[in-house]
DNA sequence: CCCGGGTAAATAGTATGCAACTTTAGATTT
DNA sequence: AAATCTAAAGTTGCATACTATTTACCCGGG
């Protein structure tokens, strides 16, 4: 693994963290200082940042990181609504015996933890969350499909999602979980897509809701534009 | 527009045209000898071709060219008929009346030439039929998708369909862009959005014909992994 | 006090040189 | 003769240095 790919890591979980905030500048010369590497690696890094959406390069300025709009996020939400119905159809034909499995696995490990009170354990499901995610995906077995996928979620926004469910939408969402591993057992790519769509609608419906109640109602800053 | 920019369309192009063929290495020397430029923005413009899908990077070893199997073309079409529909679906409640006459121009002007018998004319359908998905993506207005299909379509599938559609074909292929303006003005989303499903599904068929009948059926290669 | 121009500082874009890695060809050993 | 080790050539990875562009600040004029 070279140096612009570790440096790349890097910046990614900083801007996810927030450590880059949304509308910052990634300077190469302070990167390339702080880890005694010169800007050649981090230039590349950072290159690969912006192609993959998480910054914008702006000609000779530098590289800017993307601030999410709450129209970005429906966008994210109405794509993803509409692939990964599609991941689990093309699972459903496909899918192994050891997969489901490990399927059921990470779901019962989820709703083991998913009632505990404490916002760690919620991290620890949003980990298992994505874990599921990438396993009926590779059930799905088309790499370009994950390529687009991988493309659009970009996760800060799967992260919040479920410190902000309700009791009732934190159920509901593991008996989806359930449910597709159902369908997916049954082979009925319909039955299985069906229910992953209404997993996704039901988690834009739960994170529309935090953005128009927690953040921006009494800031008298646009809500169409307000970054998340 | 910096020296990378440049350096990064023209070797896209000769990737599409086929100068550098699937699977040969682009050498980043070699490029920079040729355009009397160092390997610093050859070197860019590679990464940039790696992560949107042109080449892959083999780590101290170079960028090289992918190469399209049977089953790569078969997963991008089985995307576009997923996204394009989409695509028309949203475009149905955002298109302009100038948009759709944009679009009818297009249209027309594809059934101009499109029954001469010359290649020329072919390749002229093929521009103007993808300003006419590009015009359908404007409407949609939607930056994330558009990134998606751009990642996905890389026209070197779609730029020699149309010179394997039989006539009826192109007829169809004519009918249904005219349908897609019809059902735009008619602010129908479903019927849009089915009429562009058969449009790409229709091409679809005519590019597996092509790739079973002409190319690979007596050399005993195995056409599940054929490169085009 | 505000506005425009010019200069300096900061930053990205590119060139060059060196280091590290990979591959290949040849020599050596079994 | 086959396999393995070795060395050399070629290529990428990274560091350093230079150039070009942008930005910010200061200064003078209105």
């Amino acid at each position: 693994m070279t140096a612009a790919d570790r440096v790349y890591e890097i910046i990614k979980q900083r801007i996810l963290v927030g450590h880059f905030p949304p509308d910052s500048y990634v300077r190469e010369a302070a990167i390339g200082r702080e880890f005694g590497l010169s800007r050649t690696p981090i230039r590349e890094a950072l290159r690969r940042l912006v192609s993959e959406g998480w910054a914008d390069a702006i000609p000779h300025q530098g590289a800017r990181v993307v601030s999410w709009t709450q129209r970005d996020i429906q966008e994210v939400f109405e794509l993803r609504a509409l692939l990964e119905p599609h991941v689990v159809a093309r699972a459903s034909g496909r899918i192994t015996g050891e997969q489901l499995a490990d399927l059921m696995t990470l779901a019962e490990r989820m709703e083991e933890v998913v009632y505990e009170p404490d916002e760690a354990a919620l991290d620890e499901v949003a980990t298992l969350n994505t874990r599921y995610h990438r396993c009926l995906m590779a059930a799905a077995d088309s790499p370009r499909l994950q390529r687009l996928l991988d493309a659009v979620v970009q996760v800060p926004v799967t992260r919040r999602s479920f410190h902000q469910y309700t009791p009732e939408e934190l159920q509901r969402s593991m008996q989806h979980h359930r449910e597709i591993i159902r369908a997916l057992t049954a082979r009925d790519s319909d039955w299985a897509a069906s229910v992953m769509r209404a997993h996704i609608l039901a988690a834009r419906t739960a994170h529309m809701r935090w953005i128009s109640a927690d953040r921006f109602g009494a800031q008298g800053k646009s809500s169409a534009d307000a970054t998340v």
